[in-house]
Formats: C-alpha cells, structure tokens, sequence
RNA sequence: UGGGGUGUAGCCAAGCGGUAAGGCAACGGUCUCUGAAAUCGUCAUUCGAUGGUUCGAACCCAUCCACCCCAGCCA
C-alpha cells in the first residue's frame, strides 16, 4: 500500500484545507490516478510573476508536497510573438526564490511542438478537425451568437484535402492567416470554445526555442491538456476564467491517443487592495515610470516585493492563510502586511534609528566620556545575544518625540517632562533652543545616573520610552518609505473616462535623505533586514554600501498612537 | 441576451440536514524600557432575497436578485 492510500485511511487526511484538496482525496479514495499526485506551475514566459502567481504556485507545489507527489515548472510558450527569455529566467528565479523546486522537470510546451502536430493529425484522420479559410474577420463574423449556431463553408472538407492543407501549412505554403486547423465539435454550442475552437495558426516570428523550425502554433487549448497528459499531470489547477474551457480540455484528451486525463481544477485568482495585478497596468507603470522597473519595492512582483524586504516565508504564510475558493474576492493589504510583520517580528534584530533627527545635549553628563551599554538584539529572541551601544552627552532623538504643548496622553518628551532613552537613561527636558525664526533646533536635558538601564535604583517610572542615537558614532543613512501605489482600494475598478493612473498616490515613495542610524548598522550588508525601533522593520536595499547605507521600509510597526491622533481630528 | 461560475461579518474563509470554525481588520482591558510584540475579551439570533420540504435548513427544492467569466487565429 502506497503512502497517500495510507494516508487516506487515516481520517484526518480526508479533512482538506481547501475544496482543491477535497477533490484531490475524493480521486485518491476512488483511485482515479492510482496513488499519484501531479501538479504543474504553468506561466507563459511574457511578463514578471507577481504576487497572484505566488498563489497558484503555493497551491501547485504545495499541494503535491502535502500529498508526496510532484510538481513540474512548465513554460506555456505556444505563442512566440509575446514571449522572451529574460522571463523564463526571473520566473526560475522567483520560484526558488519563493522556496519551490521542480527538480529535473523543468518543461517547455515547445517540447511537445512534434507531438502535438502528430495528435492534430490523428484528428484530421477521424474527421475530428479541419482546415478552415475563413480569414480572423470572418471568422468572428461566422462565430453565431448566443441563441444562433455559427457556421463555417469548410467544415465539410474531406479528411485527404485536409491532412495535405495541414501538411501545407507546416510547410509554409500559405501566408500568415490564410488558414486555421480547427477542431469539428458543436457550432451551436451554447460555449462558444466549443463552435469548431482554432487549433493552430500559422504565424512566422521566431521561436525563442524552435527558431524558425514552425510557421504554425499550437493554441493554448490544444496545447495545454496535451501537456499535461505527456507529462502525466493528475491534476491541473488554474484560474476561474478557464473553467468554460474545460469541456474543449476534456474534448481533446479524449479524442486523441493518449492513456493520461487529467482532471482540471479552477480557483479564483487573488485580488490584493491597493495594487493592480493585471499585466497590461503593471506594464504600465513601468513604462510610463511611475515606478523604477518591475522590482520596484511598490510593485506587487515577486521581485518587488523581494526587493522591498517580504520574506519567502511570509508570502508562503500569506498564500496558506488567504485560501483557496471559487469566490473572486480582494484580500486586505493589511493581511500581507500581518504576515511580514509576524515573520521579522521574531527574526529581526531591533536597532535604532533617527529620521528626523534634533540633538539633545546632556548638560550633567561629562565631556568626552562615553559609554558603551548592552542592547538586546531581539527581547523575542533573547539567544540573538546583545551588542554594545555608545552613549554621550550629545545625541540626537526623532522630532516628534518632542512638543513644547503636548496633547494630552503624549507620553514623550516635553518641557521638563522626562522619558526612558532606551537602553540608557532617563532624562529631563530643561531648554528648548530655538533658532531667530522660532524652530527648535536643540533640547538641553539633564540625566538621572540612578536610572541606567539594568541597574536602575531610583525607583523612577516614566511613561514614555524613546530610541535615540549617539552624536558622534551615528551614521547617516537613506531612508526610502514605501506606501501603496493608489490611494483607492480597488484601482482596477475605474469608471468610463477615468484611467487607473488617476488613482495613483502620489506619496507612494518617501526618501529621507539625512536619517542617522546607530553605528552598528554602519556595515550593512545589503538585503539585511532589521527592525528600526518604534519605526516599522526595515532592509539594506541591494544597492546600498557602507559609503552609501540605504534603508527601504518594508512596513511600518502598528501606530495606536497615530491611530489615536488620526480619529481626533 | 445564450452558456459557465460565485454570493456566509469591513476583508478573506470553514461549514456538506442537528442549531454559524479560524485568520486579518476594528474596538476595549492587562502587561510593557518599542504607544510594538504578547495576552484577555468584544465583534453574524443569522448565511443575497422570497417561498417551499422537514421535528429541524447556510446546507435540499423553486423562483427571483447581484456580481464575475466566455463570444482572440492571446494565455
């Protein structure tokens, strides 16, 4: 007895976590496929994978995890004008990036260019199909409509004249769209897919894996079951839009010699707010440049989001708790965000960083002493150890830590109110320096040595507790502060007249250029991510170096207190 | 309009005739040397609507409504 058929026999085995899943147990239970579990991640090589690929990704190479089967990566490259290989490599990339690998079953659909000729032949052969002459024009205008049946005056061609048209038409006999093979089905079917679908189309560009070898393409109809059965996939899983497509996916596995049929499985793509997914928009941005490229850290690309800081582990976590149904739906951003926060929340080690510094100077604390203090890197964490942070008598603190008329329940810094340096002291605000026009441009406070963080004796109790930086070691630092690209929930929801461009956020990238952060972040290497104490957690673009540090903000912390601030007004 | 789908909380989503899981968000409390995290609690008398079957319906039946998809020689 095989493992899944042992597995099924256990109860527990039998509860899916999705109706995918649910269907996968019921084949197993009725031995439909014997013990297998196949699945294939199958993106056409035309564009960036984004976060809605990382679903169907998750499901397909998860699912044959789960269940001790395999999972192919096969490029859908049936149609040579669209496709290139700059994006057969980045899908690889993004894939095991994601955590993924398909072994030695990488597959093209061009693989199978020779097959399929042979199974559309073997149609023609049993009056299946037929060459049509019918020009694109024509043929829309010969479709039918809904309540009447579409017709084509070459439908009754003989099986000979056919196989020699077919025969002709790899050959390169006639010109580009003067001819289709197309499967003889149903002109009156209610699906349209059904009413004598198009098969191949001749259509001379280079292939960027067969070359010149073709002049006529497989359609994704034809091309697809017929992959999945040479590769013996079980079950391929795909987006709700084929699901009319599946009779003409059944049709054509059982009208061909095969001994695989797999069973098709449709899931609604996912919608997240605040982006678009479609690649038509995403193209957009980045050609019309609002954005700097596909992996821009605002764009919803796998290698955007990579480059912003999201972990693979997050978006797995993502994909696990969004689900998989047939409800088209739009998941919150917030969910993303709950899963990255979740995730460096016990990985990152919290340091310290200012953005909008002003300098505090310690009147009571000696001149030129300074000394070094224990900071834990990560108290969720305490086996990451500690590191010494320096302190002095000037430092520098964020400006919004302090007010001279704080609002009530402001627990930081105010004339002479006191607040916890973390991981120091606790000091006392005394002056407020100010330039002639009225800015602050300094705070003289004064410190408490009985409150030293660890060995606090004083008995002290402060509100407020607030990061800081040491004057003389700090290192200055670019800060880039991503939000959202559109200001709307839905931005491919437009209304007539309107373009989704109209909803972009024009506050989508922040760049601080004069943050300070602590010294030992002065020799980031790039893609390190950490937390910036009461900030958000934070990553070293790939482009930063220890001349240039350059922080891109993944996603801030949660704020109440900005909440708060927010529903006062 | 013909066909194929889908409607469960602000957003996802379980549920499969026995009396509405879970997560995100939100809102309160506790704790806190991160206004974070953690933690405790609140959040659908009702499942698109209306009828029907049943002792009993989100689940079965009927009708209606809303939304998505198909009518490329794209995938």
């Amino acid at each position: 007895m095989t493992e899944n058929m042992a597995n099924m026999e256990n109860k527990e085995a039998l509860t899916a976590a999705n109706f995918v899943h649910a269907a996968i147990n019921e084949d197993l239970l009725n031995n439909r496929f014997g013990p297998r579990v196949h699945t294939r991640f199958p993106p056409e090589p035309n564009g960036y994978l984004h976060i809605g690929h990382a679903k169907s990704i998750c499901l397909n190479f998860g699912t044959a995890l789960l269940y001790n089967g395999l999972c192919n990566l096969r490029f859908d490259d049936t149609n040579p004008s669209k496709e290139e290989i700059e994006f057969i490599n980045s899908i690889q990339e993004d894939v095991h990036w994601l955590g993924f690998d398909w072994d030695d079953r990488m597959f093209f659909a061009s693989d199978y260019f020779e097959a399929m000729y042979q199974f559309a032949v073997e149609l023609i052969q049993n009056g299946d199909a037929y060459v049509c002459q019918l020009s694109a024009d024509e043929m829309r205008q010969y479709r039918g409509t809904p309540t009447e049946p579409g017709k084509s005056p070459y439908r009754d061609r003989s099986i000979e004249e056919s196989l020699a048209m077919f025969t002709a038409m790899r050959e390169g006999k006639y010109e580009d769209g003067a001819c289709t093979l197309r499967a003889k089905i149903d002109m009156g079917s209610p699906n349209f897919n059904m009413r004598d679908p198009v098969l191949y189309r001749i259509q001379r560009s280079e292939h960027h894996r067969t070359g010149n070898d073709w002049c006529i393409y497989p359609m994704y109809d034809f091309a697809h079951p017929i992959s999945d059965a040479l590769e013996g996939i079980t079950h391929s899983i795909c987006t709700l839009e084929f699901e009319i497509h599946r009779p003409l996916y059944d049709w054509v596995l059982d009208h061909i010699s095969v001994d695989c049929h797999p069973r098709q499985i449709e899931f609604a793509r996912l919608n997240l707010t605040g982006t678009v997914m479609s690649k038509r928009r995403l193209r957009r941005l980045v050609e019309e440049g609002y954005v700097n490229g596909w992996d821009d850290p605002r764009m919803p690309t796998i290698c955007g989001l990579r480059r912003r800081g999201y972990t693979a582990a997050a978006i797995r976590d993502f994909c696990e708790r969004i689900g998989v149904a047939k409800s088209n739906s739009t998941v919150d951003y917030s969910m993303l965000e709950h899963c990255i926060r979740d995730d460096l929340n016990n990985t990152a080690y919290r340091v310290m960083a200012v953005l909008d510094p002003i300098k505090v100077v310690i009147t009571n604390y000696p001149q030129g002493k300074t000394e070094m203090l224990p900071a834990d890197n990560n108290p969720q964490c305490p086996e990451q150890g500690k590191r010494l942070l320096p302190f002095s008598r000037e430092i520098f603190i964020e400006a919004e830590d302090f007010m001279e008329e704080p609002p009530k329940k402001y627990y930081r810094l105010t004339p002479n109110g006191e607040v916890r340096l973390k991981h120091a002291y606790i000091i006392q605000c005394n002056e407020v320096v100010k330039d002639e026009k009225g800015n602050i441009i300094q705070l003289n406070c004064t410190y408490d040595p009985t409150t030293k963080s660890g060995e606090d004796t004083s008995g002290k109790k402060v509100k407020g507790t607030i990061h800081w930086v040491e004057a003389a070691s700090a290192v200055p630092a670019e800060v880039r502060l991503y939000d959202n690209l559109f200001t709307v929930d839905n931005p491919e929801d437009v209304t007539e007249g309107v373009d989704f461009t109209d909803n972009l956020n024009l506050e989508s990238l922040k760049i601080i250029g004069r943050a300070l952060v602590e010294p030992s972040l002065a020799m980031a290497m790039a893609w390190e991510r950490v937390q910036f104490m009461r900030h958000g957690y934070f990553m070293t673009d790939p482009d930063s170096t220890p001349e240039k540090l350059i922080f891109n903000r993944i996603v801030s912390l949660k704020d109440s207190w900005a909440k708060m601030q927010q529903t006062e007004k």
